[in-house]
DNA sequence: CATACTGTTCGTATTTTTGCGAACAAAGGT
DNA sequence: ACCTTTGTTCGCAAAAATACGAACAGTATG
């Protein structure tokens, strides 16, 4: 039962990352993020097998993740990846896989 | 619906592995038993405010997704990392994060 | 052999995740 | 104004994850 805070703070941390990673749906979003600026909901609908609403959902996930962010644009809403918590991600898993 | 099947394929094995990773008791072994080698179950225990049954079912998630070995030592169980599964996880990860 | 130690498995309860369709809301075009 | 397009939220159901204590199994030690 020892554990110091700070590890186990920044534990909890990678994890919540990890579990935003967790799900297929979401890894193909993030890939796609990664490579290519920004994207509309309806080009990730059309790649994917899963309902809108279920695909909304996933996205909001990774909203509440903070890993991305939606823009209003017309009628469509144009996602981006958040630079700045992608790079904590990419940071706290080269330090925690070592790499 | 496109989405071929080797990138989904790639990209469940990717959440697979985060959700591996997708609890602090899991990172805090994973993290621990790539500094040090081994360890014992018992040693986990000590340092994780979680029931022993709990903590051994994390052990037995960490065991299905191939990322540690137990082998029998006495009356104690000694862990590994399964060093080449690590490997796999640290290279899918350096891909997928572009690190 | 009896007892202690170590760790797994079982049974159970609770919570969280995942998924879908239907209903809803906002914006644009006609 | 009306309809289409786009995407979210709601309500629900099913599945999976998490956690615990109790019971169990194996090994060692007295």
């Amino acid at each position: 039962m020892k554990v110091t805070k700070e590890v186990s703070f920044k534990n909890e941390k990678i994890a919540r990352y990890a579990r935003a990673l967790s799900h297929p749906v979401r890894i193909f979003v993030l890939d796609l993020l990664s490579n290519q600026a920004c994207c509309y909901s309806g080009d990730l609908s059309d790649e994917l097998p899963v309902a809108k609403s279920t695909l909304s959902q996933h996205l909001k996930e990774l909203k509440a993740a903070g890993l991305i962010q939606g823009e209003i644009e017309g009628p469509k809403i144009k996602y981006c990846l958040v630079r700045e918590r992608w790079e904590e991600v990419q940071d706290m898993f080269k330090e925690f896989l070592r790499i």
